[in-house]
DNA sequence: CTCGTGAACTTGTCAGTGTCAAGATAGGCC
DNA sequence: GGCCTATCTTGACACTGACAAGTTCACGAG
């Protein structure tokens, strides 16, 4: 076994999300993540210090994900919420890393700059289609992101082999005056 | 040390909800709160089988309380909200468990109970100010949910003594057709 | 009263975890 | 060549959840 894997960060992150997205943030043991990369069960620390800080890396490159997503959708609050709720349905284990803060870095610069990004396309779509008023943006960030967290965690009943998005866009229309689109 | 300490069951989901409210579930081992109730590390196991089982005797009593929290605020859709809201926000330990649902048994009666009830509370306020239609169900519950969530996350910046009642009240407001009330 | 039966709780143990300290290796720069 | 630093390993510690087996106690039958 070298020494040097080389690319072991990015392995170790490719790896966790991989892992999280699968069975869990808290199921993801930093030992097993090791066996899995084949070194042994300190090296992770000496890229991430502890447990916190893969995380918060995995956190932070959730954010930059959202936010090129978000951007591809378009200024439509309606896309830019489907494309939300479409990023946590298809990636629930990053989803449910970046928002549990009490597990992330409070401070990482990486992380903080990706979720400023990510908020600022998510709240230029909402200004067109609501108003500039701090309400109306955070009516539109509630909505879509209460919908991506409840359809997570199970709590929406659906048919087996339901797909998010079409109940997504009715659901989020349902914020946008004049606009009642399906249902 | 008595043997029987009588009302062990009680003491410990007491004792876990308000540890997991100051300190969050992770935070939460068996073998603490056994050494705060002042018992042996696996008195808690007995009651609850393991952790799973303990985590879903809080969520049960979470949902219980949070109906009651809704049934008392009215048939108002913003005003159920509002509770919502609240009572995410003054028990946020409680409220977190009860919808991470890998921690929890899936099929457990209670809970089930539980739920159903709180969600029928909130379902039939919605279906009042909105429509019966699932996807107006669904836009309720998940403008609050996110709003909850986003603000126990810390996601939502505000001043540091603001009381999130009165935002969630406006937030709430903006999905109810002509009542933009605030903002 | 005594006795035994079962629930409530304890003690002991196991594999597994995150974190820290100290040692080994190797690539790059003089 | 020789050193230096980042990278990775080895070893250890305190802690965890879960399990098995033993101990204590309440309570009802006889």
């Amino acid at each position: 076994m070298a020494y040097h894997h080389g690319r072991l960060r990015e392995t170790l992150i490719d790896e966790a999300a991989a892992a999280i997205d699968e069975r869990g943030v808290d199921a993801l043991s930093l030992r097993e993540l090791a066996r899995r990369a084949g070194v042994s069960h300190a090296a992770p620390a000496h890229h991430f210090g502890d447990r916190s800080g893969l995380l918060t890396a995995i956190a932070a490159d959730g954010f930059e994900r959202l936010a090129d997503a978000l951007g591809a959708a378009g200024t439509d609050f309606v896309e830019a919420g489907v494309a939300y709720v479409r990023f946590a349905t298809e990636e629930p284990g990053r989803f449910a890393v970046m928002f549990r803060t009490e597990l992330l870095r409070p401070d990482d610069p990486a992380l903080e700059a990706a979720r400023d990004r990510a908020g600022s396309i998510l709240a230029s779509g909402a200004v067109g289609a609501l108003g500039e008023a701090r309400a109306d943006r955070l009516a539109a960030w509630s909505i879509v992101h209460g919908f991506a967290t409840l359809w997570n965690s199970g709590a929406i009943e659906s048919a087996p082999d339901e797909h998010p998005d079409a109940l997504a866009r009715e659901v989020a229309a349902r914020l946008v005056p004049g606009a009642r689109a399906g249902g």
